[in-house]
RNA sequence: GCCGGAGUAGCUCAGCUGGUCAGAGCACCUGUCUUGUAAACAGGGGGUCGCCGGUUCGAAUCCGGCCUCCGGCUCCA
C-alpha cells in the first residue's frame, strides 16, 4: 500500500503497516523521534495500522505544544498509575493535558487527605515507571467489558463515564489504555512509553469537583507538568517563580499602590499612590468617551427592592447583592449600573434624532461575590467599572456595537494588550423571549464577523439579560481575566418601558448596549501592574519623578525644582532625607520611579538637573525646563520617550 | 460556598517532637555623618504569636470552632 508524506512524497509499504513501521522506513532518527501519527488529520498512535492512500505525518517530540500535550496527557496516566499504586482503594476519574501542564482528578479512601508534602513521593514513584520505559498499550472492547472491568475495580467514576457515552453517543467499544498494572478508559492517543516523558513535576493539589458540577463529589486534583527534558522543565518552573514577582498583590504591596484588610474582605483600600494610577485611568475614559459621544452621569449606590423586581436582578441576581432594610423599605445596593441608567433614560420623552444617547458612569459597584473566589484585585466586592450604557434604535446597533469594539481596541492599544474575543451566548437563567436572544445574538455575531475578528463562542455564558461579546487577558500566571464586555439587551429596555418618537410619531422601543471596556478598573489595575512588572510608563507612574539633593544644602535647590514640576500638573517628590545618595537612589529604584533628578553644586547653580532612568541609569544633565516639557510630552501623548544611557 | 494549605513585630521570615521561644533582617525612632548615581555608623522602641474555646502543672507549639489569606473547583468584571 502506499501513503502520501506532508512533503507529497508516496511511501510504500507492506498491507497492514503501522506509523511506526512508516517511521521506521523513511529512517531509523525519525523513528526514534516519532510520537505518534497523524493520520487523514486524526492523530493517532504509532501502533495503529494506516490505510491505503492516506496522508500520514509523523508527529516527533519537536513538533512543539502539540508533542508537549501529548507526552503530559502521557504524564496523566503515569501519575495515575503512581497514585493508585500508593494509595489502595483510590479511584480514578479523568486526567487531562491542559495548557502548560497536565492534571488528574481522584477521589482518595475516606480519611487520606493529600496535600502538597504528599507530592514528592508519589513524583518520585512516577520517576521510576518513566525510567522503567513501559509502553502505553490500546485496546478496544465492547462497552459490556469495559464496564465489567471498571465495576470489578469499583472505579465508580469509569463506569459513569461508560454509560453516559453509551448513552449520549451511542458506543458500543471504547478504548483501554494500559501503562504498568494501571488501565485507563481513554480515547488516546499516547506515545510510544512512559520513558518518552523526558522530565515531571507535580505541582500542587486542589480540589476539584467531578464534572465541574458544584453539587456533585469534591475530587482531589493533582497538577504537574511535564517536558521532553530536565532543562526544559526547570526553564519553566523558574518562569513561573519570575512570574509571582510580579503578582500584583506582592507589587501593590510594594509598590504602595492599595491594602486588603479584613474589616472589609474583597474590597482594596486604594493608597495616594493606587488612587494617582486610578484616577489617570478616569481621565482617560473619560478623554476618550467625550469625542465618542458618552455623557457622564451619577446614579445612587442604592435602590429600593422594587427597581430591582423591575429589572429582573431581584429574580436572577439577587444571591449577588448586598440587601439592607430601613423603615420596613427593603433595599439593594447596586450590582450594575443599568437600572439606574435604564431610569434615568425613562424619566423624559425622547425623539429618534436625539438616539444614541450614551450615559457613562464609573460607578461604584458592590457584588456579594463568594469568599473562595477573591483573588486580589481581580475578583473584588466593591469596585467600579468604566461602564455605559448606550440607548440606541434596532436601525443602530450593528454601527454602535463596532463603535464600541473600536473604542475597545484603542484604549488596549495604548497599553498593548493583546486580547483575546469571546462570544457569550444565552444561559439557563434568563429573562426575554428566545426570539429577542436570537437577535440579539445574531447582532454580535455581524458586527464580530464584519470586523473579520476572531473569536471564540462560550456557549450559555451570557448574561442573564443579553449575550455579551467578552475581551480577556491574562495575568502573571497565565490565568484569563475578562477585562471589557460588550452586551446586548433588549430585555431591560421592555422591563423599564423605556422609549423613543420615532419619525413615524409612534413609539419605539429602543436597544441598549451595556459595555465596559477596562471592565473593573481594580481588575484592570490588577492587570496593568502584572503587564508592566510595577514598571508603569511614565504618563501612568504615581511618582514621576523624585529629585534627590546631593547634600542637606541642596535641599533647596531640590525643593524649587520640585515645586516647579509640581506646579505644571506634574507628580514629583523631592527625597530630602539625610541619607547617602546612593542610599536614596536605591530605594527610589525599588520603588520603580521612572525619573530621579539629582541636584548638587554643578546642578544648583545652573538650573539644571542630572537625569537618571529607572531601568536605564544616568542619561545626562538636562535644563529643569527641558525635562518639565519632556515630562509633560511623555505624559499627554502616553507615550514614554527613547532615552540612552549618558557616556 | 467547596477541597487542600497557611496566619509569629509595619514587611520578609526563624522558632524540631508543649517547659528562658517570644527571635533575626529590613522598616521605624534618636544621635553622629553631609553625601555624586542601587544599602554610612551607633543606640533605642515595638508583638496578649489571627480570634474564641478546650486539653495540660504549663500552649506560639496539641485539639475544636470561627475569620482572613494562598492554590484550585464552582461562579464571575
Amino acid at each position: 500500500m502506499k501513503v502520501r508524506l506532508p512533503d507529497g512524497k508516496e511511501l510504500e509499504l507492506p498491507e497492514g503497516a503501522s506509523g511506526a513501521d512508516a517511521a521506521a522506513a523513511i529512517g531509523p532518527g525519525l523513528a526514534r523521534a516519532a510520537l505518534a501519527v497523524r493520520h487523514d488529520g486524526q492523530l493517532r498512535d504509532l501502533q495503529a495500522t494506516l490505510a491505503d492512500g492516506t496522508e500520514i505525518e509523523i508527529l516527533t517530540d519537536s513538533a512543539g505544544d502539540e508533542a508537549l500535550e501529548l507526552i503530559r496527557h502521557d504524564a496523566a496516566h503515569v501519575l495515575a498509575e503512581a497514585v493508585t499504586e500508593l494509595y489502595p482503594g483510590v479511584k480514578v476519574s479523568i486526567g487531562p493535558a491542559i495548557d502548560g501542564g497536565f492534571y488528574y482528578d481522584f477521589e482518595f479512601p475516606e480519611g487520606t487527605t493529600i496535600s502538597d508534602e504528599d507530592l514528592p513521593a508519589i513524583q518520585e514513584r512516577m520517576e521510576e515507571h518513566m525510567k522503567a520505559g513501559e509502553g502505553f498499550e490500546r485496546r478496544d472492547v465492547g462497552t459490556d467489558e469495559a464496564l465489567e472491568i471498571f465495576r470489578a475495580e469499583g472505579q465508580d467514576y469509569k463506569v459513569e463515564l461508560i454509560e453516559d457515552l453509551i448513552r449520549d453517543e451511542g458506543v458500543e467499544t471504547v478504548s483501554l489504555y494500559r501503562n504498568g498494572e494501571f488501565t485507563d478508559l481513554c480515547r488516546g492517543p499516547h506515545g510510544p512509553g512512559t520513558d518518552r516523558i523526558g522530565a515531571v513535576a507535580l505541582q500542587s493539589v486542589a480540589g476539584a469537583y467531578w464534572r465541574g458540577d458544584s453539587d456533585r463529589t469534591m475530587l482531589t486534583r493533582i497538577y504537574g507538568t511535564a517536558f521532553f527534558d530536565r532543562k526544559a522543565l526547570e526553564a519553566e518552573l523558574e518562569r513561573l517563580e519570575q512570574a509571582r514577582a510580579r503578582d500584583h498583590r506582592r507589587l501593590g504591596k510594594e509598590l504602595g499602590l492599595f491594602e486588603f484588610s479584613e474589616v472589609s474582605p474583597g474590597s482594596a483600600f486604594w493608597l495616594p499612590k493606587g488612587t494617582a494610577i486610578w484616577n489617570e485611568l478616569v481621565a482617560l475614559s473619560r478623554e476618550m468617551g467625550e469625542p465618542r459621544g458618552y455623557q457622564e452621569v451619577k446614579t445612587p449606590q442604592l435602590y429600593d427592592a422594587e427597581l430591582w423586581k423591575t429589572s429582573g436582578h431581584w429574580e436572577k441576581y439577587r444571591e449577588n447583592m448586598f440587601t439592607t432594610s430601613t423603615e420596613e423599605r427593603e433595599f439593594g445596593l447596586k450590582p450594575m449600573n443599568c437600572p439606574g441608567h435604564a431610569h434615568l433614560f425613562s424619566s423624559r420623552r425622547w425623539s429618534h434624532r436625539e438616539l444614541p444617547v450614551r450615559y457613562s458612569e464609573p460607578g461604584l459597584l458592590h457584588r456579594n461575590e463568594l469568599s473562595g473566589t477573591l483573588h486580589g484585585l481581580l475578583r473584588v466586592r466593591h469596585f467600579a467599572q468604566d461602564d455605559a450604557h448606550v440607548f440606541c434604535t434596532e436601525e443602530q446597533v450593528a454601527e454602535e456595537v463596532a463603535a464600541c469594539l473600536e473604542f475597545a481596541f484603542a484604549t488596549y492599544g495604548i497599553f498593548g494588550f493583546d486580547v483575546s474575543i469571546e462570544l457569550s451566548t444565552r444561559p439557563e437563567q434568563r429573562i426575554g423571549t428566545d426570539e429577542m436572544w436570537d437577535t440579539a445574538e445574531k447582532a454580535l455575531t455581524d458586527a464580530l464577523d464584519a470586523q473579520g475578528l476572531e473569536y471564540t463562542v462560550n456557549e450559555g455564558d451570557g448574561a442573564f439579560y443579553g449575550p455579551k461579546i467578552d475581551l480577556h487577558m491574562t495575568d502573571s500566571l497565565g490565568r484569563s481575566w475578562q477585562l471589557g464586555t460588550v452586551q446586548l439587551d433588549y430585555s431591560m429596555p421592555e422591563r423599564f418601558d423605556l422609549a423613543y418618537t420615532g419619525a413615524d410619531d409612534r413609539e419605539h422601543r429602543p436597544v441598549m448596549i451595556h459595555r465596559a471596556l477596562m471592565g473593573s478598573y481594580e481588575r484592570f489595575i490588577g492587570i496593568l501592574v502584572e503587564h508592566y512588572a510595577g514598571e508603569f510608563p511614565v504618563w501612568l507612574a504615581p511618582v514621576q519623578a523624585v529629585v534627590l539633593p546631593i547634600s542637606d544644602r541642596h535641599a533647596d535647590a531640590a525643593a524649587a525644582v520640585r515645586d516647579e514640576l509640581a506646579g505644571r500638573g506634574l507628580r514629583v517628590q523631592a527625597d530630602l532625607r539625610s541619607e547617602s545618595v546612593g542610599r536614596r537612589i536605591r530605594e527610589n529604584e525599588l520603588q520603580k520611579i521612572p525619573y530621579m533628578l539629582v541636584v548638587g553644586d554643578e546642578e544648583a547653580g545652573k538650573g539644571t538637573v542630572a537625569v537618571r532612568r529607572h531601568g536605564v541609569g544616568d542619561v545626562g544633565e538636562m535644563a529643569v525646563g527641558d525635562f518639565a516639557a519632556r515630562l509633560e510630552e511623555e505624559s499627554s501623548t502616553r507615550r514614554d520617550l527613547p532615552v540612552e544611557a549618558a557616556g
